[in-house]
RNA sequence: CGGGGCGUGGCGCAGCCUGGUAGCGCGCCUGCCUUGGGAGCAGGAAGUCGUAGGUUCGAAUCCUAUCGCCCCGACCA
């Protein structure tokens, strides 16, 4: 392409609005504007670089068999009722009423929709396995929207669903899609780990996530130094500890002890003045479970996991309660509950079933109680691992020691089983004659937002560095010179000379200052830059620079078309 | 949801407290000049000051309502 001939509108001012990297830079890299919260037009230059995406993550789709559909935007809610999700989902569907008011919403995903296709057109195991998977625009009204196209309400996602005649088939069926997903982000130049994941609202049984290692990323995962074991902390399983086996002479059960704890309520002011350590105080939390209260008790220096805590329950949503919401539950103010003698629901971390003489709340401002032991003076409901994972636990597979880094969610995979195919009745015959519910998967990639991930990634003080595969314009050519047609002659030779070897070329022909040129070029992240000025009229010379590490080649016209076809060929076959 | 902030030419902002002429930088248009890291000079176009209502002789400015956007938080007792 032409530069003088597109919409590519760079800024040199950095956007006051944008926080994060990738944000910043798609917006002054022209390649995405706003229109309202969340949502965003992808100009020509942005979409180029989701179409690369886009393409990569097609051809591994096929690759690994599975056919490409296309299913609409708007769901009728009867079909979402059917699974029970239409209540469940939350304020993040969007629901309206047509002309004729009927109830609708925008899809969030589409396991309603593809299992109602595969119930009325898969009759028997014959047609099995199947994965079928679509590239289309989602709509999630997500709470705070932010990060430009990393957490957008609209965004580009790419969603299989497997369908399998049993368990075994199906288990199958996601391990090709979790060897695809790593050849895909592989593909895509992302530096990625796969995790170990919670199922969250899509459901099902078993889970992994593919995270983009960077610091903006919004989750935190937990990793093995030793062995493999990867995991999002919300899903890390923390091992159970071994103190309760310890002789009981050690640790006998002391006299429950009633304190006086004048306005300490926080733990820190707790064990300050009752001189303990936090590990021997055990805090009392109060959720709400769908709008219902339920005391947590974690040992004082640790933190509830939410996602655990709502698995436990089985509930659809936890948030802490506020402190009126405390009071109003308990009767008691916040900073002085405790397990001994409270009316609502109690369930405890599995570190607390193991501790011995611990100090809780009383129940009562300015109290607190000492001594305590679960079962003598208190029962639980339930006692599970509650707490969030930290670098002093050890790795649940092996015991090896932990690590903690942040990333940034790009791709998900779900085995679902039969959740769904029950609920909706989507039944197939088998080989032995019988009806039985098929076994789903669901794989979900966000496509835009490996875009933002691939910039918080790869890129400098001068803009993005897109990864080869990525890339627009694997290469650009600056014409130093319009008004010298030795110059113009030779930057329009080899424009037409690359293209012509099959290569993605933007021509810089503006009328501007070779500095400007320069930095567009380096704002824009294009791999290679390919400059015709002075040196060419002085010794037939070009220089070829190299985005991401700055290196120069100074060749001449032949010898540079045939380095950038090497170099991009070497990048793009590299797997 | 809670808290904070912001809406003024295309973009970034000042002006508002203390009502009266709407200003700056970037960008855009014209010309000259310049041409290897976002040049310079001269001239020019472009804003119902988010919207609605109110106070006033007079409102970007004061009051009320409303819409939109951004940020932070969402409580570890």
């Amino acid at each position: 392409m032409r530069y003088s001939q597109i919409l590519l509108p760079t800024l040199k001012e950095i956007p006051a609005d944008a926080e994060v990297v990738s944000h910043r830079l798609l917006l002054r890299a022209g390649c995405i504007r706003k229109l309202t919260a969340g949502v965003y037009t992808y100009l020509p230059y942005g979409l180029a670089a989701l179409r690369r995406v886009d393409q990569i993550v097609r051809e591994e789709m096929n690759r690994a068999g599975a056919q490409e559909l296309l299913m609409p935007m708007v769901q009728p809610a009867d079909l979402w009722r059917e699974t029970g999700r239409y209540e469940k989902y939350g304020p993040e569907l969007l629901r309206f009423r047509d002309r004729h008011d009927r109830e609708s919403c925008l899809g969030p995903t589409h396991e309603e929709v593809i299992t109602d296709l595969v119930r009325r057109e898969v009759r028997s195991y014959r047609d099995l396995p199947l994965n079928l998977y679509q590239i289309q625009t989602k709509f999630r009204d997500e709470i705070r929207p932010r990060f430009g196209l990393m957490r957008g309400r609209e965004f580009v996602m790419k969603d299989a669903y497997s369908f399998d005649a049993d368990d075994e088939q199906a288990s199958r069926s996601y391990q090709l899609m979790y060897d695809t997903y790593q050849r895909i982000f592989h593909r895509c130049g992302l530096e990625f780990r796969a995790v170990e994941a919670d199922s969250g609202t899509i459901g099902g049984s078993f889970s992994h996530e593919f995270m983009v290692l960077a610091k903006t990323g919004e989750d935190t995962i937990v990793f093995c130094t030793a062995c493999e074991y990867a995991a999002n902390v919300e899903k890390a399983t923390v091992r159970p500890p071994k103190a309760r086996v310890r002789p009981l002479e050690e640790e006998a059960e002391l006299d429950l002890e009633k304190v006086e704890t004048p306005g300490r309520r926080k733990v820190e002011a707790v064990c300050e003045f009752l001189e303990i350590k936090p590990r021997q105080l055990v805090k009392t939390m109060v959720y709400l479970a769908d709008g219902l209260p339920v005391a947590v008790l974690v040992r004082g220096d640790r933190e509830v996991q939410e996602v655990k805590l709502k698995n436990l329950l089985g509930v659809v949503d936890v948030e802490l309660a506020a402190d009126q919401q405390v009071y109003d539950a308990t009767g008691v103010p916040t900073g002085y509950l405790g397990p001994v003698g409270i009316t609502i629901r109690v369930v405890a971390d599995q570190e607390v079933a193991a501790m011995r003489n611990f100090v809780v709340g009383a129940n009562e401002k300015n109290y607190h109680l000492r001594n305590v032991n679960l079962g003598r003076d208190f029962a639980v409901e339930a006692v599970a691992d509650l707490r969030q994972i930290t670098t002093e636990d050890f790795c649940p597979v092996c015991g090896g020691a932990l690590g903690l880094a942040e990333g940034i969610e790009v791709g998900h995979i779900f085995k679902l089983g039969t959740v769904y195919s029950e609920a909706m009745q989507a039944l197939f015959q088998d080989s032995d004659g019988l009806e039985k519910p098929l076994v789903m998967g669901c794989y979900g990639i966000g496509v835009s937002r490996i875009v933002a991930a691939a910039i918080e990634q790869n890129h400098d003080e001068n803009g993005i560095i897109f990864p080869i595969p990525l890339a627009p314009y694997q290469a650009v050519v600056l014409n130093l010179s319009l008004k010298d047609a030795e110059i113009t002659g030779a930057a329009e030779a080899l424009y037409e000379e690359l293209r012509a070897a099959g290569l993605d070329i933007l021509l810089d022909d503006r009328d501007e200052r070779p500095g400007f040129k320069f930095k567009d070029a380096d704002l824009l992240g294009i791999p290679f830059r390919i400059t015709v000025g002075k040196r060419f009229l002085k010794d037939g010379i070009v220089e070829l620079r190299h985005r991401r590490d700055g290196l120069t080649e100074e060749l001449d016209p032949a010898q540079v078309i045939v380095r950038v076809r090497e170099l991009v060929s070497a990048a793009l076959n590299q797997e």
